[in-house]
DNA sequence: TATGAATGAGCGTTCATTCAT
DNA sequence: CATGAATGAACGCTCATTCAT
């Protein structure tokens, strides 16, 4: 008989201090859980192994969210808005893009804050690419998409800027660039890419999209 | 994850044929689970849910399989022998690729027989790339790891072969490709990218990572 | 995510010898809850309580009721039926009531079957009267309802036979009647009225309602 | 039900000014309660419904009442006692009854008052009706007991005043007596019977508890 | 060999109660 | 005295696994 409305959050009356607490809390929880979620897996996570791991007691995880799933949401929430921003802080705007060297450092520069972020963000981006995906596949394909929007949009303009070939396809194209940094953001969750070796993978990155694996005197 | 010892499949004593009837069973019922686990994921999947779907009794499930894990196990193997095995019939030693054209083909090749994969087994592929994710994380690195290293030798090739940049990074060249195709997996696995997308796009991605998106006379 | 529908039982294709077999066992467990919901007042009742006393595993119960709730349902069901069984089963056809002295009879016999039955079964009614109040309320007032029209009709029966009081307010008799058992019937759930007991009030209320209190020579 | 001694309430030294703000403060929560334990049923509700209905906190519940079963015992015993008072401020007394007719309006106006007071307290009255039922069995029991041994003493009087036959079963007819408007206050509760009709239903209860059903031509 | 009813450990969630402020 | 955030014991329910048939 769970006729019983939750009684929401009184909508305080007071300042925003109270509700600042609030949300420092929720950050407080929700990062906990990520933490743990990362370690075991989130379906092998009980609600007990957070509170454990944040030294309260259940209960209080329920005062700031209403069970696990609302915790994984606001964790893939926050990750892809993270993500999101990350490769949106290009400064597109301070620097007009105008030639195939300005567009590799763009590219450059995006894989390279996407690479960075993993390192420093590394809990948060594991769970979003490995929890995540079961959890809230809906949620990643959201993402991807939303990359690969942002993405197509810079190389219409390439293209129409004249430094991009014609005939690309921008979808296509842009599809592979949000996945041509993956395996690289995998390497550096496990570890495998310490900060010279983001810087590099970043510049191959660039490159290899702006000007392709072949050698020029051979290109037919 | 019980503590008991696991009643160990019996090493059956009897002929082959039994062991080919048991071989079938087996994979009638993982194809089964593959099918659940894609449609209601790999936590929500009841035992019950696969015997439903197998039209069978839920112990007998567990003549051919220790659990659930062990399920998953065997599709996840079988998932990534498929995929290794996609990416490398490709007649290599049929055809040494020698050129730029070859090169370009051969990337191609590749990508299209992934695509093409995707959109015969969606289910298998869905499966490992979704699901297994957070079931099986080390399985989906190792396989990444694989993928990797094949065509890491492909590229090594071609710089000694003189058809690649001689200062190519060729792990992280590796790395890229095998990511690059994953968006495009995805849009198959979606239903968004049908015969002829394929071909297209299989073609984008190898004249992409052989010659880049720049516009050659803007090179350098 | 609770979307899983529950895998409703199988509606079984043989014969009717299964759901023979599943309509004992859901009696069974529905007897043994009423016993302690009997003991233990309902919401003090811990599903792991009927179990124990059943003997079985707790799901056991759950494979033949959706819940503690249902299984209160299935009782409250039962329950009415009974009693409205126990009401309806004067005779009325075989032996139309004619006259006052008749009408005492069966009165009389009306209350004398309902206290009997609180007597045969006063676990079951007694979950009626004490739990069920506060569990399903609205189950006893339809329960009390319906006993009302049915005694409604029997005395429209006597006011047109001549041998009730013209003027008699049918509807507030019938509830009056209806009412008029219970402190009895309470009493013998307490074990405070015995078989001769339970015969002399039956008819005492018989005589109450017909002649009223007062002494003859002394009305009006 | 915890096994910790509950901190009485320290038997407070001050004046008898304080005592009477306690004594407010209770009534105001008894109250509330009494009203949200009528609409969300006793189990259903949670200790913050009642703070959330008052405005107060939770904790000052706790410093007027030791917990929720506190809280209901005194509903229940101020309901009874209101019950009671109700049954026996008939200023039996003041005009001794020693006729049919007086004995009829005796029995009318009790029975009128209890409706009233239904209708005026209906929160109070449901509560111990419907939820104290289960929560409080003891409790109903001894009402119905004293309100029996009450009335058994105005009939003990009848009898030896001679209006009521002398073979009468006061004990029985008591019971009976008691059982009998508690349909008529159910639907009062029900809000089914206007102040009209419960002047017209306690009139039909007194008659047909003096005078019977039956058409006095018709009797024996 | 196949079955599916039975099991009970395990977990998400609730809520009466406490106590620092 | 009043508060309401924090607590954690308790309980309903699920479902992987077993085993008698």
């Amino acid at each position: 008989m769970r006729t019983t409305e939750k009684p929401r959050k009184s909508a305080n009356g007071a300042g925003s201090t109270d509700d600042d607490l609030t949300q420092r809390r929720r950050k407080e929880i929700a990062d906990g859980a990520c933490v743990v979620f990362d370690q075991r897996g989130y379906a092998n996570t009980r609600i007990a192994d957070i509170s454990d791991h944040l030294g309260v007691g259940q209960g209080t995880i329920y005062r700031y969210f209403t069970g696990k799933e609302d915790l994984m949401d606001h964790i893939v929430g926050h990750a892809v808005r993270r993500i999101l921003a990350a490769m949106r802080e290009d400064g597109v705007g301070d620097s007009p893009v105008r030639t195939a060297a300005q567009f590799v450092d763009q590219i450059t520069a995006v894989a390279h804050r996407l690479l960075d972020m993993a390192a420093r963000e590394s809990v948060l981006v594991r769970v979003l690419l490995v929890q995540a995906q079961a959890a809230r596949p809906d949620a990643i394909d959201d993402l991807t998409d939303q990359l690969a929007v942002t993405t197509a949009g810079y190389l219409a303009n390439g293209v129409e800027s004249g430094y991009l070939r014609e005939d690309l396809d921008t979808a296509a194209v842009a599809d592979a660039m949000v996945g041509i940094t993956m395996p690289a953001m995998r390497r550096v969750l496990r570890d495998q890419l310490d900060d010279a070796g983001r810087e590099a993978t970043a510049r191959t990155i660039g490159r290899l999209i702006a000007y392709g694996a072949v050698e020029p005197e051979f290109a037919s």
